[in-house]
DNA sequence: TACTAGTATGCTGCATACAGGAATTAAAGA
DNA sequence: TCTTTAATTCCTGTATGCAGCATACTAGTA
């Protein structure tokens, strides 16, 4: 252990580093390629061609690949390389459980941990969500509505739970869109936001609790008829 | 679809083909120096070394540290390749409380969904536990209890729930074999996995789910010390 | 005409080679 | 003797080349 005795110059910059490296760029990359649906579910994916595209060489691409495989968006077919996963409704319905799950620890914990400042965060978001949705805009109340829940779960203060969340709902990025086809459908699920945020407000966890599972049943509801 | 007319020889050994990618092999290889402690926590991985000593080229291993990096198992250091994840008391707690609402989860499918023939198989493995604990014998007694947890999870009919669990079950392999020692401590365990396996027989899901929760805290207080 | 066997092409999987950078060690100055 | 700096060594990150396999196409046969 050598560390310097001298005090670094700008010791608040010397930490975030956070160094881009050109792994993780091409792992978000295609990642995104796959939740846009660039690379729709079943496709084969032409490491030359695509390495090509992305102007780098097939090598850092197979990495990246391999990387994302681990984390369900691909599947490695030996002698064919990676498809994009494709998900039928079982497992769909698998994973919404899962994410319910999780929400509900979540809800309790957020409950209890959350600063009053945190929450009021959390209200000006679904109030922006709010805007957007007066307005008709799918794209960015969807996003306001994805930022939400990684919200809610990141104000647990457990790290690891809010890391797992993301992953599962980076995979269900591309269905859960689908979710609000539909005034109605769209509707309900702006009406269940309102009341989960009520709730979080009033730090009532068993009401939260009860709204987030009865949420992610009816996103089930309203997206099963689709796959 | 060209099925063969005449029935080929031995169709019963014609499917399970289920090739073993090399790619499979070395990651499995990989995971398991790192339970087993080979690759100790902190570690840097040295990629040329430990081509060598698999008798591979860098290129595939690499693959293969990318994929456990984003399993969990690994961090990515740039510049400076993989180092084995090391995780402090906090991320512990945080892994067994997701832990906990996954088997949750699952314990309310599992009383609604496993058949009888399941629980009875779920029963001998916990008398086979039993009789590697009434012989003092750690490993296998450990090995079967993850085992039943493992199994617990599976009959839930959940499979992303149980692709999940494992996930993370195998993270906290290493640390949890610790949490038995201790004449007290272990006797403990085995009273809490008693009652959870008379909970499933009886098809009681309030009173496995309690058990299980509380199985889970129990573990943290057995190894929170020790982290 | 349909089906099988043979062939050719293209892609994957792995090994090797090269470039850039980090860490360590040695050397020089205070 | 300790600090600082420079140089060397090793390791990571990327590119390229080659072997093996899967798929597609073509020709031959029933």
């Amino acid at each position: 252990m050598t560390e310097p005795a001298h005090e670094m110059i700008a010791p608040s910059r010397a930490r975030p580093i956070a160094r881009r490296t050109m792994h993780d760029e091409i792992v978000e990359c295609v990642r995104d390629m796959i939740i846009e649906g660039q690379l729709p579910p079943g496709a084969r994916i032409h490491e030359g061609q695509l390495g090509k595209l992305l102007g780098i060489s097939r090598t850092p691409l197979r990495e990246a690949l391999k990387f994302l495989a681990s984390e369900g968006l691909l599947e490695l077919v030996p002698g064919r390389g990676a498809v994009v996963k494709k998900f039928g409704a079982a497992e769909l319905r698998d994973m919404l459980q899962v994410l319910s799950a999780l929400e509900t620890l979540a809800a309790r914990q957020t409950c209890a941990n959350a600063t009053d400042s945190d929450i009021a965060a959390l209200r000006a978001l679904h109030d922006e969500m709010m805007r957007h949705y007066a307005r008709g805009n799918r794209l960015d109340y969807y996003k306001c509505n994805q930022a939400i829940h990684t919200r809610l779960v990141a104000l647990s203060g457990n790290a690891f739970l809010a890391a797992t969340h993301e992953s599962i709902q980076s995979r269900l990025r591309r269905i859960r869109f689908v979710g609000h086809e539909g005034a109605t459908k769209w509707a309900a699920a702006v009406a269940e936001h309102e009341a989960m945020i009520a709730a979080i407000e009033a730090r009532d966890p068993d009401k939260l609790v009860a709204l987030v599972v009865r949420h992610l049943d009816n996103t089930w509801e309203r997206v099963r008829e689709i796959v």
